[in-house]
RNA sequence: GGCCGGGUAGCCAAGUGGGAAGGCAGGGGACUGCAAAUCCCUUACGAGCGGGUUCGAUUCCCGCCCCGGCCUCCA
């Protein structure tokens, strides 16, 4: 069994930064987990929802209604969005707000074993406490003291500080604990739900590389000062997307959100975009780059179109595909390197293509099996485009049998414009030496 | 200023101390009534710049330039 805990994600902050993990922080986890559940392990998998933070406070004020009932709307809606994606759902996501008990025993803990101290109704955790405070972050705890900049907060007792719970102030949701009625300062509720559901020592513990200092920082210091044990084996940071600057951005109409770009592209297409690099390399998020990830996709479903009717593969095998089944592990077992692995699928369905184009029908279905299980590990998904189109398929049926009748009588006119308002209905045709074949245009 | 990551063809993007993957876009050809799809050929004598190590560097080392992140509250 491996656990893991797939990212922190706070309901609070939500797309209002020029450079964001969020949606990566997503997609990225999801593949480790769907490449450890394809090597065999079982993955345990966690997402851990910030629900109670001082944008929420602030939105709920705003909109007149409870903090909690607004974050659970906007942690669904998150969701949903997710899912859209093709993120496989997580065992548990887990609520800060549900989570309070944890917290304070977490924290009482922590007071305890002299890590943390009360100050006026606040509880901050000392980081001086904790010896190996910066290693994760490659941060040196005196260098961190000489560049700080904020003020001194003197209810702490050292500049850096941080809390783990903080004072109620008027108007604000509280909860009552040991130290007064109050609200879990940021870091502490990631510690608290890894805790209960994957335990005090886990195995990865994913998210976006903006947040490894100060809040995977924080949590390992945490959670290690009250348990005593190494909190996450492995770490997996990923690189951030950047959504480029919001007002060059606008006026090159290229600005995009994720809802948009799911309905203009789908979800594989926002996959292909994502797989294309490297996960630990920072990419750029814009709209160019979605129709490229649309074009390079395009090869992929037509190649899948092309052998989606051919007899399933007798015990027949076929070199090529496992050569390429080879590099795609390698690639993948090489720190999920997608770019690598994405290559060597690109390169099976061109030698797909050309066993079609010899005729190899037996070969060529082996390819169109390992392709698609190999894509399948991935997170794409092939819908069948040639069906589904319910009681108008007969229709469509008919306007083929009129168009190849045209054609016969070489009244070329009436056929191309039978297959252009096909077209423009969202049918795509295309000729063949079988005949003509049709499918629905994507997403 | 400090720490970290990155600069590879028109665009995106890998691997590698000794032939620079793959995709998109472009050009030529085959097939086709046309189109689409597909196939074949083609597109970096060069890897931010300058040094160094080496028989040999894009790959290692040093310096510089540029881009980004973090270094602070909040998440």
């Amino acid at each position: 069994m491996t656990r893991v805990e797939s990212a922190c994600t706070s309901v609070g902050r939500r797309c209002r930064r020029r450079r964001t993990s969020a949606t990566r922080a997503e997609i990225v986890p999801d593949l480790l987990r769907r490449w450890l559940g394809y090597r065999g392990h079982e993955v345990f998998c966690v997402r851990n929802i910030t629900d109670i933070d001082d944008k929420i406070i602030a939105r709920g004020r705003d909109e007149n209604r409870p903090a909690v009932v607004v974050a659970e709307e906007y942690a669904r809606v998150y969701e949903r969005q997710i899912e859209r994606l093709g993120v496989l759902p997580p065992q548990v996501a887990p609520r800060a707000t549900g989570h309070i008990i944890e917290m304070i025993a977490l924290i009482e803990r922590l007071v305890e074993v002299g890590a943390a101290y009360e100050s006026g109704g606040d509880v901050f955790f000392a980081v001086r406490s904790f010896d190996s405070y910066g290693q994760l972050s490659g941060r040196n705890v005196d260098e961190l003291r000489s560049g700080a900049r904020v003020e001194p907060d003197e209810r702490k007792r050292d500049l850096l500080d941080f809390a783990l719970w903080k004072r109620a102030k008027a108007g604000e949701p509280s909860w009552t604990s040991p130290w007064g009625r109050g609200r879990p300062g940021w870091h502490i509720e990631c510690s608290a739900m890894a805790g209960k559901y994957l335990g005090t020592a886990f195995d990865i513990h994913a998210g976006g590389l903006d947040l490894i200092f100060p809040h995977h920082e924080n949590e390992i210091a945490q959670s290690e000062a009250a348990s005593g044990r190494r909190f996450a084996r492995f770490w997996l940071h990923n690189g951030l997307l950047m959504m480029g600057d919001a007002k060059m951005s606008k006026s090159l109409g290229n600005v995009i959100s994720l809802d948009q770009a799911l309905d203009r592209y789908g979800s594989n297409v926002l996959r292909m975009f994502f797989l294309s690099a490297h996960y630990r390399s920072p990419m750029d998020f814009d709209e160019n780059r979605l129709a490229e990830a649309a074009a390079a996709f395009d090869r992929w479903s037509a190649f899948e179109r092309a052998t989606r009717g051919l007899p399933p593969p007798d015990p027949l095998t076929s070199t090529v595909a496992e050569d390429i089944r080879q590099r795609f592990h390698q690639a993948m077992d090489d720190d999920l390197g997608t770019p690598a692995a994405q290559a060597a699928l690109f390169d099976l369905v061109s030698a797909g293509n050309r066993m079609l184009e010899a005729g190899a029908r037996a070969e060529a279905a082996v390819a169109r099996t390992v392709f698609c299980e190999l894509a399948g590990v991935l997170g794409y998904s092939f819908a069948d485009r040639t069906s589904g189109a319910g009681l108008y398929e007969p229709l469509i049926a008919e306007l083929l049998a009129l168009r190849t009748q045209a054609r016969q009588r070489r009244d070329f006119a009436t056929a191309d414009a039978i297959r252009a308002r096909l077209t423009q209905l969202g049918v795509v045709l295309q000729d063949s030496p079988e005949g003509p074949r049709w499918y629905l245009a994507s997403p």
